[in-house]
DNA sequence: TTTCGTGCAAATTGTTTGCAATAGA
DNA sequence: TCTATTGCAAACAATTTGCACGAAA
């Protein structure tokens, strides 16, 4: 039997603020959407924004979506990483499992689930005590390809 | 037979950058001799900037220090990693075999070996054929003692 | 009707760049 | 000499903040 990822709704993400005593508007309703689209994968900040804008009738300032994407953290559905030396990328708790492995050569992102790499953190906290979340942080490295170049 | 690790000295350093045929300069020399410091430990390029301008009479801007850090790099006797929002730090290749282990909640930074990820990198070299280098992103967590305090 | 949330503009932080003047090799 | 390197100032990118207005609950 296989288990199928229960794709998020804008609706789940506006309920968690809900929760928390937030009020909806059409901003925050807006970027919910954005972040529930299903093509959404790795957002910027600046990609929700423009996401946002394009769904939406109302004036969208770009620290509404900071301020939004910020509450939505708090609220523990939504996770950023930080991939390189730009922006940040956000994606929902619900597909933060993977770790992004960044190629210093080429920019490409591999993803590697995090239960696979289950070892290497069981391994950390036993010698460190330290409780790693590898989600948050790109790996960075050489990926297969250029790796591959790289050696001849 | 133990082996200890040769203190880098701003002379190794300048050296590097002879060999690739760029000119010493009092800034130059200044920076390395603060990169050499072994109190250095992980510096940002604002500290290296006030390390620097202490130990020379000579004007050091910021930018000077920024393209000198650059060629230092491609050298290969430096390194720097991005150890969360803020600015990257610096380390002599020398003293860049460790990990930086951040924790999300106090910020006290854990170092660890890279010898001692070496499962960990095989295991993902062999899943992905992506070839990390760890180094040069730190992982986020909790440490041992934020973790305690979290299990509580 | 009262906070909460917003747009706007400006500030911050970390880093990079254009350029004319300067100083290594 | 002759070109690499510099200081300066300004540009830059990502993100944050102060504030008065407007709108959810």
């Amino acid at each position: 039997m296989h288990t199928w990822r229960v794709h998020v709704s804008a609706d789940t993400l506006l309920d968690a603020l809900r929760s928390q005593g937030l009020r909806i508007t059409a901003p925050r309703r807006a970027i919910c959407e954005v972040l529930a689209d299903g093509h959404a994968g790795h957002l910027t900040a600046a990609g929700i924004v423009a996401g946002a804008r394009k769904r939406s009738a109302a004036k969208i300032d770009q620290s509404t979506v900071y301020r939004t994407l910020e509450v939505l953290e708090e609220a523990g559905v939504l996770n950023h990483s930080h991939l390189g030396h730009g922006a940040s990328v956000y994606h929902l708790s619900d597909e933060a499992d993977h770790q992004h492995l960044v190629c210093a050569s080429c920019d490409s992102t591999t993803m590697i689930r995090q239960s696979e790499l289950a070892a290497m953190l069981t391994d950390i906290t036993e010698r460190t005590g330290f409780v790693p979340d590898p989600t948050h942080f790109a790996v960075s490295g050489l990926c297969a390809d250029c790796a591959a170049s790289a050696a001849s």
